[in-house]
DNA sequence: ATTTACAATATGA
DNA sequence: TCATATTGTAAAT
């Protein structure tokens, strides 16, 4: 189940699966194009939800509302990571140590990283909030531009 | 089954 | 500043 989220940025696409919101892809970033065979009656709604959410991460704001996720793809391991990447608020970061702290393997930095290139829900699930340390930025995997875009729309300065 | 390469970090030289 | 060990995954051998 494929939709279409327009906002000033462009053209976003939501993928939902039964459980709820499965994949958003930046825009113009069409990735992969599976048979939507399927069709939840609860998506219109679910896409009602993530439109909004999704407007208010790019406005900079904190979403009051999420629709639900449905994170089944990934190891535990990355949906902790994710669950982790959700607690952050606008304007705030983390670096990729202290979530992995959060999630209680304080010594595997290095796997957050790759769970966060695994997140199949960028913006709403923050990864551009997550810098390496000392401020500085580590890599994306949609562009960098986003994430300083995005991180400079929540009024965080990169030093 | 083993080795590499990653969006990392702390430590020791 | 540079080398290295550590950690979870995926991709290559």
């Amino acid at each position: 189940m494929k939709l279409a989220i327009p906002t000033v940025d462009g053209e976003f696409t939501a993928h939902y699966s039964e459980r709820g919101l499965a994949q958003l892809d930046f825009a113009g970033d069409q990735r992969s194009h599976s048979s939507d065979t399927l069709a939840p009656a609860r998506a219109s709604e679910w896409h009602k939800t993530t439109t909004l959410a999704l407007k208010e991460i790019l406005a900079g704001k904190n979403p009051a509302k999420l629709p639900p996720l449905d994170l089944s793809c990934g190891t535990e391991f990355q949906r902790r990571v994710w669950n982790a990447l959700l607690k952050i608020r606008a304007g705030k970061t983390q670096s990729y140590g202290q979530v992995a702290e959060a999630i209680n393997h304080p010594r595997s930095t290095r796997a957050v990283g790759g769970a966060c290139g695994a997140n199949p829900i960028p913006v709403i699930v923050p990864c551009h909030r997550v810098l390496a340390a000392k401020g500085r930025l580590g890599g994306f995997s949609s562009g960098l531009d986003w994430k300083v875009k995005l991180l400079n729309r929540e009024g965080i300065q990169l030093c």
